[in-house]
DNA sequence: GGTGTATTTCACTTTACGCTAAAATAGCGT
DNA sequence: ACGCTATTTTAGCGTAAAGTGAAATACACC
């Protein structure tokens, strides 16, 4: 899958913020969103198709976590949306008063 | 549209490189790809939507061009995206001989 | 080994998007 | 005004991808 396209998906974009530094379960994950836990596994499996987390086996569980290095040439512009999206946030509610 | 999405289309990455170092007439730029003009037109919709290139109007035609300031954060994903498909190409080419 | 919990996988439905073809819009030249 | 070229817009189709629900798999604990 391009790589572009993995990181597209608003959903996984909040996924691999989610585990962005530290590591969770897929349950934990799954919680964060009002879809099936099915579609995040689903979500979670492409994010690991495209090597950009990391599994981690402890005990029942598995264990993710974004593979940063992997990342590396996204970060900055995932991170620079992110604040983009927190200003425009901000703005808002300041207007509110 | 998600800011994202808009250039992770393969096609609108493609008619995004046709511009980025001058202006073109849609016409032109249509003419690189095998599909429609229609189609063509539609990418050059959504780029214009999401701010990524700019119009001039030139008589008849409408002149575009990459939007370079506002596409600064993603710029340099996009040139490394690139380059390593470059990479990849050359790398393709060696293991021929 | 059986039960309960965590996660993945499968078959199917639904939704989103790119494409085509054709109609609509816009400007130039006569 | 008319025809010509350049471009956008609209409607409908096909496919790909996201979602659901249920079955399958994996592990722990008693």
């Amino acid at each position: 899958m391009d790589p572009l396209q993995v990181i597209a998906e608003p959903r996984r974009r909040e996924i691999l913020a989610l585990v962005w530094d530290g590591e969770l379960p897929a349950g934990d994950i799954a919680a964060h969103f009002d879809v099936t836990f099915g579609a995040v596994s689903q979500h979670l499996a492409v994010l690991r198709n495209a090597g950009y987390v990391t599994v981690r086996r402890d005990g029942n569980r598995r264990l993710y976590q974004a593979a940063k290095s992997a990342l590396g040439p996204l970060r900055s512009v995932l991170e620079s949306m992110w604040s983009a999206a927190l200003d425009d946030l901000a703005e808002a509610v300041e207007r509110e008063d």
